[in-house]
DNA sequence: AATGAATGAGGATTCATTCAT
DNA sequence: CATGAATGAATCCTCATTCAT
């Protein structure tokens, strides 16, 4: 009566899965309503349980968006992670990164969420922070990975420079989702595919511009 | 005793003066507490007003959510302007309404309120529209601008996709704001005037990409 | 339509009557349910008043028991102040000021409301410091009071420990009210009035007993 | 896992040392929060119980607070037996009751626990019940206890006055705990003895005060 | 025009109690 | 016997909005 909806009934409901089950629960209400309007009670409907029960796995309300940045959080690195391991060359290694990360924020709702967390963190140090730290974590296991193929590679600033690039079209795409829905998305996927080229060509010591000199 | 503060007394408390203040308010509670945190009376004692009052200038709460999204267009609109009459050369004009456009999004506040009404703007269809709109607008007359320019010059269509890209950029710079408020902004920049020398060159049929070989 | 009950009419709602309409709605309440199992809905209603107005005048509920506590040290020094200018030899003065104080504290709702207040004050500490020092003033000023009247009377350690014992037997009454309703109260007036014959009389330096040696 | 501390092993779980042990940890609870402000929860936790199995002693929170007050009528009545067979001269014993009732009641979580006790006693017929008649019976146990010592003795009625004075003294002593924490107990023993006098020599059937002109 | 008192629905959170395991 | 997951009513408090003055 309490986890009858979409449950494979096969999986035990170990409080692990009864976290993961009341964050998808807010994640979904947190998307359609926003971190503010999204009532505990949605909440609890969305997770089919009660408001009172919610409260076992996670203290408060607060708590329940910091989680929801935290596992966002994790599934960056899991995809950082995926490069790491990623036995393709480098070049392709990165697209597949790319494409991974722009599929994901372009779904519909990850870009709404990502939007409400961007809010949420311009005005909430300690989200603020957990996103920060992620993503430095991120760039530099980017960093390692590129110095790991090319030993030989320029900087790793500049390195830094091209992954904050990078992910400041990640972040554009995201936007642009909810700003001009209708937007193209290839002269995008142009630039990313030129941004990664530059990271594993890297033979441009001297210009620090994405455009060299014709 | 209600508008003593920073008011330049020459100047007469018209209703047009009046609500302009009052959106002021509110966008300055906004920024710091979000559309749905901050509170009627926040705003009203930003504008050095009482609550009811500005209930004679605004019908209610969301009128005045969606007033700024439409003083934020209107403000879009009038930098499209400035560039129209702009008297330089076509490039020098692009790249000074990209310095403004940027300049005003990463003002801390600025970008904070921008991040606000792109969440809201994501589950609120009535000031997504507005949203919209304006920036169909501005990109519409960015097209007749470039082609008043070089009347022989590419086709409308990928005007339009290079000023989606443009957009993009900046509201990636926006959000990077945020996640990394340390990123250095020049490589951006080197991006924005590319993007811009591609738009004003435009002799590339043949490639869809931005980047062409070099 | 909020202030039909027991108002005379003549008297205007300053903030200062309103604040006290408050009060004492709370206190009937506290009266009746205690501190804690009081609701703020019971208080509103008992005011006639809605529950969100109460919180123009007193922050939250616990200012509203904090506020409980400090009118009735206010109440406490008031009777000391009446002792103070009380033209009657020193003895009928105390006489006077121990039945007002006894009165007081056997009127029924005042015993309940004050064995509520002496409960929470054993665990609340910010409470339990405004009836100390209320308490203290009293003390001290009684002691003033005595001293005055007989400045060649014994130490002012002494007074202060009769002033105590007083006290002692207020307490206690007051407690009686609850365990033994029907208690008869001539005894204690006795045991008063010889505590009071001491504390003027002050003839003894030598014994620190209530009861000298017959 | 349930009874590991502070349990002599030697001892059997009985349902009755259970039922102790739940007692215990609900005094404990209540002296720190008060009646209506502690939880089950932490009563569970303070017994080492599930909450739960907390029912299966008592039916519920009410049940828990009845006990509390039997038991303490228990206690109450145990010294008074204790009184009874006391081999001393009737003086001594008396003095030795007060000195035991004193002495609890001066232990600073069972002075908070016993005006906790009597603010709820005032408000909770059913308690109060339990109160007056533990109190009766002392009362009527010590005037046998009396008049068995002196069968000549004053009258009974004289006598239950007097005891009525020794727990209005104890009662207040309760209270200046509170009130004033620092205060000198030694002037209340000398009337605490004063009035253990009266009661053992008993020769003042013309006076009705407890001090007799000296 | 301007105020701010007043309302009451709605939100987060807690808690006594039950019951399946 | 024992557990603690689950419930949902009740509590405190906030807030958009209205309206008498």
């Amino acid at each position: 009566m309490m986890m009858d909806a979409d449950t494979p009934d096969t999986e035990k409901w170990t409080p692990e899965r009864r976290r993961k089950h009341v964050l998808d629960a807010a994640e979904q209400c947190f998307c359609k309503y926003g971190f503010h309007s999204a009532s505990m009670a949605q909440i609890a409907q969305a997770a089919n349980m009660s408001v009172g029960h919610i409260y076992r796995y996670l203290p408060n309300k607060e708590a329940l968006i910091g989680a929801i940045f935290q596992r966002d959080a994790a599934v960056a690195l899991a995809s950082v992670e995926t490069l790491e391991i990623d036995p393709r060359p480098i070049r392709q290694a990165l697209q597949a990164y790319a494409r991974r990360t722009i599929e994901r924020l372009t779904e519909p709702s990850r870009s709404t969420l990502y939007l409400e967390m961007m809010a949420e963190a311009s005005r909430n140090p300690a989200v603020a922070r957990v996103m920060r730290e992620a993503f430095a974590e991120v760039q530099s296991r980017m960093v390692a990975v590129l110095q790991k193929a090319r030993p030989e590679g320029c900087s790793a600033a500049e390195m830094r420079e091209r992954i904050q690039i990078l992910d400041l079209l990640f972040a554009g795409v995201c936007m642009k989702m909810v700003k001009s829905p209708d937007f193209d998305r290839e002269p995008l996927a142009a630039l990313v595919t030129d941004c990664i080229a530059k990271m594993v060509e890297c033979e441009t010591p001297e210009t620090t511009t994405v455009q060299p000199a014709a």
